[in-house]
DNA sequence: AATTTTTGTTAGACTATTCTAACATTATAG
DNA sequence: CTATAATGTTAGAATAGTCTAACAAAAATT
């Protein structure tokens, strides 16, 4: 498989995550290549029973075109959580240089880094990393913009994997794994105040809060 | 630049340190691509002035040339002495991922590799990794084939990296820095009987040692 | 139900990299 | 100094991946 293909299956991947249909347009978009392009790429995948393809209808993976992406996914995954637990990168760096890593080709490379990381879960933004054999776990966790005042919370995840967002949630002191109790919430404009770690106060805006995954505490 | 320009110039490179001049031919076998399409490339690469070409003229590098080969070949070497030291390769698996991580943009991530591995100054084969201006340092090392008897010598570098030599040389339990002491030299075959380390007695073929780079010890 | 907007497809062109076949030049050997 | 061999170049075609322009179907609006 190119490089070229293992990302338009990696792209739709995470789309049909997000939306009940993807269509053509979504992943033109999302690739930002043009729609005819997209349009005989999928038409492709589909010959090698990577994409199921039906004219004017949505796209969806097949079996081997999950699997496929899933293994894609892990390299991607794997390659971020080296790069900051042992190049010392932040996590509003590592993703660019993951987007080409994750296409080298040599299983072992990938497993050796695994290896040398203990076998990690998640990535350095609390995705999961999927198993060798492309299967990712759900995750289920809950947006902070949810919670209601008085919840505590844990922070487990990111929404957005925007440079900018990220630089704010370091700027914000925020990690992950941190405590976050839910203090006050604003009713104009539904800014929270929020109390980490027993510790500092901040005050997020709505669309930091959605982007805020935390698991409940009881 | 592109993958595959880079791939030109680093064997336009190779190959200009061993020959006294480089044909279209040459560059063609070594790469494994049929002359037209390397002619073409040569002169694409001519009018980026990466390479001096004229019609049926040997292939030169120009001083824009040489360094960025030199910046690939650093990347290269770098990669391949991380790929041994932090992820347990032998020195016979590196260069296969090697080839494919040197095309990485990301400028950090070299250096990141080059602090890790505390700035190393050869790879794992014994072969000079060029500074951060694609300089590389010239080698002034003696094939063990040359020696005489009684010579004592190290072992530096090899010469060939081909995987069954690095398999060989593991094999006769031989490693980079070890002291070699030639014993005798057949008439005949030029086969080599030598000591390794006052340790070990081993028989080097003439083309064995031909591939072993030692530094004379006075 | 008709019209407009959105989305999808087809056709045709372009660049990068490769190839084969044919021809040209240079080098080598008698 | 020719004839042959080796090397180099040109021409033309193929594949992968991209684009724009034009047309078609489906969805949304009146
Ligand atoms: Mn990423
Ligand atoms: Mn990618
Ligand atoms: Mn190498
Ligand atoms: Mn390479």
């Amino acid at each position: 498989m190119t490089l070229t293909e293992e990302n338009y299956l990696k792209a739709l991947f995470h789309l049909s995550l997000e939306n009940e249909e993807v269509s053509v347009l979504d992943l033109s978009k999302s690739l930002n290549i043009k729609m005819p392009t997209v349009n005989s790429m999928v038409k492709k995948l589909s010959s090698k029973e990577l994409i199921s393809y039906e004219k004017y209808k949505p796209l969806t993976l097949t079996q081997g075109g999950k699997r496929a992406a899933g293994l894609i996914i892990r390299k991607h995954r794997l390659v971020e959580m080296f790069l900051v637990e042992h190049l010392g990168f932040g996590w509003d760096e590592v993703h660019e240089i993951a987007e080409q890593i994750e296409h080298i080709k040599s299983q072992k490379f990938f497993d050796r880094i695994d290896q040398l990381l203990d076998f990690p879960k998640v990535d350095p933004h609390g995705s999961p990393i999927p198993d060798i054999n492309g299967e990712v776990a759900v995750q289920n966790y809950n947006k902070l913009e949810e919670c209601l005042v008085n919840q505590q919370a844990t922070f487990m995840s990111v929404g957005s994997s925007q440079d900018s967002f990220l630089k704010l949630i370091d700027k914000l002191n925020l990690k992950l794994g941190d405590k976050i109790k839910v203090l006050e919430i604003q009713d104009f404009d539904k800014t929270m105040r929020v109390l980490v770690n027993n510790n500092s106060e901040q005050t997020l805006s709505q669309l930091v809060a959605t982007n805020i995954l935390v698991k409940l505490n009881v």
